[in-house]
DNA sequence: GTAAACCTTCCAGTGCGCTGGAAGGTCAAG
DNA sequence: CTTGACCTTCCAGCGCACTGGAAGGTTTAC
């Protein structure tokens, strides 16, 4: 199976399976006489793979890591385990900080309809964000 | 006013204050006889402006969109009205994107509890993460 | 007088996950 | 036989907001 192929069925392009042959998460392949990537059937789990750890939003360099263990024959589980775990965390403060912008950004924004450009003085930049 | 206790006093650092003068957020100020930077107490202001909108979640580039329209006599309220929309939709979005994936790393979580090392065969990569 | 702290410019790199393009070789169809 | 789709490598850049460091000049404190 070549490069086009597998980038087909996996729902990537071939420039990011390079580059993730690159980035030590997939294997380089077997070559052709002419020099062309011929993957395996099963090069399409691993992308597989990556796609859905990756829409858990692990990062690449997690991902690799879960892939290393694996591929000493060692299952990953603890190992993904401690990962979701914290990812999860991570996401949540992340999710906490949002909703603190949120009440942030309404409340500039209820501030937005209640002064009008009037009530600006020209040696000051905006009242509405900040009283600077 | 030099850059340093400008910086000290606005929270920056010196390499930043640069960074937003030659990001066209701060303007050039005269300089020294020996061409050191040389501040009006009203920097400060700005950079609190600038401090107040960034910790807002605005970006660098829409910060100065508001400082360019307050910079020809303008009160920008209107735009920054606009802006706050935006943005306040743009975190709502995001929000939600990350309610979702913590929603499914819960389910992972709770699937790596289920699942024991000895249910994953060698063949596949992680049952916890992906069925491929 | 000298050492430390401060300033200047310029260039380069960070992290992340790709993406684009150039210059060339190969393969399949008509 | 040619056209076009595909493949190869390599180098560069994106966006974002800085940050680091080198090599040099200046000011301040003792």
């Amino acid at each position: 199976m070549r490069i086009g192929t597998l980038a087909a069925t996996a729902g990537l392009s071939a420039k990011t399976i390079r580059f993730y042959e690159e980035a030590g998460l997939l294997a380089a392949p077997p070559r052709t006489p002419a020099g062309y990537r011929d993957y395996p059937a099963e090069a399409a789990n691993r992308l597989a793979f990556i796609r859905d750890a990756a829409a858990a939003g692990l990062s690449l360099a997690e991902i690799r890591g879960v892939l290393a263990i694996r591929d000493t024959g060692q299952p990953p589980c603890q190992h993904v385990t401690t990962l979701i775990e914290a990812h999860l965390q991570r996401v949540e403060q992340r999710i906490a900080e949002l909703l603190a912008t949120r009440v942030a950004l309404q409340g500039l924004h209820q501030r937005a309809q209640e002064v009008g450009p009037a009530d600006c003085g020209p040696a000051e930049i905006c009242r509405i964000l900040s009283t600077a």
